[in-house]
DNA sequence: GGGAATGCGTTTTTT
DNA sequence: ACGCATTCCC
């Protein structure tokens, strides 16, 4: 097998793809071949005999690692596939279950997922009395943020409620207080949340050398996509891991850096020569992607950008269709003509799987939904809320982890409310006494329930988890027994059983793929099913559909036409980002992946007014001031700019639309890392 | 005391 | 539609 890599790659890509020893950092801009160069790099270096599974490729989402090796086998062989791939999270996940003695747990683990962790932090805020105070005392899940951003971005508490809740400052001590028995009861229960996984890992990789050093001996070479969204913690996990060989490469895009929100700082991109000197830098400014008029008004969005990095893009790809803005009433005439421009450029031959509308907000495109589901007109949503967060499936993913873990408190909480006459308070002595008795399921059974209404049932509830807990049973099974006692249960929550029942359902088909129960539980958490909340209308297996996505699940992928909805001042950018300018900042570089998305069509839509719970927002909203600092710029914001209020009616016609081993041994690499990272 | 029913306000982005 | 707080009822 040969790899004929010059005829298929720029003299840029070229170098990235063929300098196989040694730190390398490559900006890429929008479009230029980042995700083919990765996919060579690797199946150049297993070209070139490095074991496959030597080979670490870090990634945003598990799907994209997928993806990526699936091209890397199509260019080289098979072998590919056993590249070791994943987000940070999954191979944090990983390591720790190998490793999770050293890492102070025990065995079977599970994992919290934000709304668990909140719901437990909730448990803690009762238990210390916080609740009945003459102040307001903040919301669970502003709690819970507030905990992760400390650990993402790595500031103190009292700086970020002195930025974002100055109202809690007078709170700090209890909130302190609070985080500090969060971490303790998480070990008490043996459960990691998401912020745990990365902080266990980094912890493990720092103090035991044993492991660090067969890790960072095994890794032969990693490779990290979208660096500029990782934090700093994630940063010094992949110093870590390359502290033997230094084969690391990141890639990136500082101006496509819109995950700040979670502690991302894109500052790990351009310190990374500082962390290793000897890094060769790559810049790809080549797009392969886009027309010009597409890749003109990218540029100009960033050109208003407040910190700015000189990087102009440019393209051949050919043709001057220029992108459109349409100025409509409301989300309904939006709805309207979206539908009526995405069916005439069907009519073209652009097929809908080639189309996507991009939305800041998952909510935006609910009432396009609607419309979508009247024209018929098959799609696929992604992001937003998730499946595994629908509360009926929470609650038996509840189950299903108290068969694994019988210390999972925020896990108890949730079941023992399932049953009738029991309420916050008696779950929570219940709860209490298992986890007193070191996750014993006793209580349960205890002679002071007997008399009690659900006295039977948690006897019922007794005898399930055994089961659950038994090694003899597939996951399957475990799952369609956790799902016959969840459907008594069910009435007392939901009036809409039946719909419920077949979302549980869909659970047993992934079940089905797993040897391991806590396997299937992390992997429901740490990387959900992005199937679309909506029920597929007709056939689950039909091959074409549009897809709606929030840009930021958009991120890296591409489409012939893209259509931004909800460019109103307020909604894009969000309203909460506009006080504060390096979160506006975001909210640009998050409208510059958008448009970025797209190859030839580029439609930016401005409803006026943006309907709420039925209602309408109290007033018409202004176009996006993100679009008004392009067209300030003057000709860059040379789009079609249009008014289309009333031509709406279905059928009416209207205008149309054309529209590494380098340098440095181990020692050194690591007291730089130690230095940088403190 | 504790659980259930009622009413109100509210929607960012994700591992 | 959902989470939260208040009120109502056993």
């Amino acid at each position: 097998m040969t790899l004929d890599l010059a005829a298929q790659l720029n003299p840029a890509q070229l170098e990235a793809v063929q300098s196989l020893d040694g730190p390398q950092l490559v900006i890429a801009g929008a479009g230029t071949g980042k995700t083919r160069t990765l996919v060579y790099r690797v199946a150049n270096l297993v070209h070139s005999g490095v074991a496959p599974e030597s080979i670490l490729l870090l990634t945003f989402t598990r799907r994209a690692a997928r993806e990526m090796l699936r091209r890397a086998s199509g260019i080289l062989d098979e072998r590919c596939q056993r590249v070791a791939g994943g987000t940070f999270h999954s191979f944090a996940n990983l390591v720790l279950r190998r490793y999770a003695q050293q890492a102070g747990y025990a065995d079977g683990f599970t994992i919290l997922d934000s709304s668990d962790s909140a719901d437990l932090i909730a448990l803690l805020r009762a238990d210390a009395g916080l609740n009945k105070r003459e102040r307001r005392f903040p919301k669970k899940g502003t709690i819970q943020a507030l905990f992760s951003r400390v650990i993402n971005t790595g500031r103190p508490l009292e700086e970020l409620l002195d930025e974002q809740y100055p109202q809690f400052l007078e709170e700090l001590e209890a909130l302190e207080a609070l985080q500090r028995s969060y971490g303790e009861r998480k070990k008490l229960q043996n459960v990691m949340d998401f912020d745990d996984l990365l902080v266990n890992l980094r912890d493990l990789l720092v103090a035991h050398e044993g492991v660090r050093q067969r890790l960072a001996s095994s890794y032969r070479s990693i490779l990290v996509d979208e660096y500029q969204d990782t934090n700093r913690l994630q940063a010094h996990i992949a110093a870590l891991l390359a502290s033997r060989h230094s084969n690391l490469m990141v890639v990136g895009d500082d101006a496509q850096s819109i995950y700040s929100f979670r502690g991302a700082d894109f500052r790990n991109i351009m310190d990374f020569p500082q962390l290793f000197p000897q890094a060769k830098v790559t810049t790809l400014e080549q797009n392969y992607r886009s027309t010009q008029p597409v890749l003109d008004l990218g540029n100009a969005i960033l050109a208003s950008a407040r910190e700015k990095f000189d990087k102009r893009l440019f393209t051949e790809v050919p043709g001057d269709v220029r992108p459109r803005l349409i100025h409509l009433e409301d989300d309904y005439a939006q709805a309207q003509y979206v539908c009526r421009e995405i069916l005439a450029l069907r009519e073209e031959g652009v097929p809908l799987t080639a189309m996507a509308v991009l939305a800041r907000a998952a909510w935006h495109t609910n009432v396009l939904e609607v419309e979508l589901g009247h024209r018929n007109i098959p799609f696929r949503k992604f992001g937003g809320l998730r499946f595994v967060e629908a509360a009926h499936v929470k609650d038996v993913c509840a189950l299903l982890k108290l068969g694994v873990n019988p210390r999972d408190e925020a896990a108890w909480f949730r079941v023992l409310q399932l049953y009738e006459g029991v309420g916050p308070a008696t779950a929570q002595r219940v709860s209490g006494a298992v986890l007193a008795a070191g996750g014993d399921l006793a209580p349960l059974a205890a002679p002071a329930l007997a008399g009690r209404r659900y006295g039977e049932d948690f006897k019922a509830l007794k005898a399930l988890l055994e089961h659950l807990a038994r090694d003899g049973t597939t996951v399957p099974e475990k799952l369609a027994l956790a799902i016959e006692a969840y459907r008594d249960l069910m009435p007392k929550k939901y009036d809409d059983v039946q719909r419920r029942l077949r979302d549980l359902e869909s659970l047993d088909t992934m079940a089905a793929h797993y040897a391991q129960m806590d396997d299937f539980l992390t992997d429901l958490a740490i990387d959900p099913p992005e199937m679309g909340r909506r029920e597929e209308t007709a056939e689950d297996t039909e091959d074409e559909w549009l897809t709606l996505s929030t840009v930021h699940s958009a991120k890296g992928l591409e489409w012939d036409a893209v259509f931004v909805v909800n460019l109103t001042e307020g909604q894009f950018p969000h309203y909460r980002s506009m006080e504060d300018e390096t979160a506006y900042e975001e909210e640009r570089r998050l409208l510059y992946v958008a448009v970025t998305r797209a190859r030839r069509r580029l439609y930016l839509l401005h409803p006026q007014a943006v309907s709420r719970r039925g209602g309408y927002q109290d007033d018409f909203g202004a176009v996006s001031p993100l679009l008004a600092d392009v067209e300030a710029l003057g000709p860059l914001g040379d789009w079609v700019d249009e008014e289309n209020f009333w031509d709406l009616e279905e059928g009416s016609e209207d205008d149309g639309g054309d529209g590494g081993g380098a340098g440095g041994d181990s020692g050194e690499v690591l007291s730089r890392i130690q230095s940088y990272f403190g």
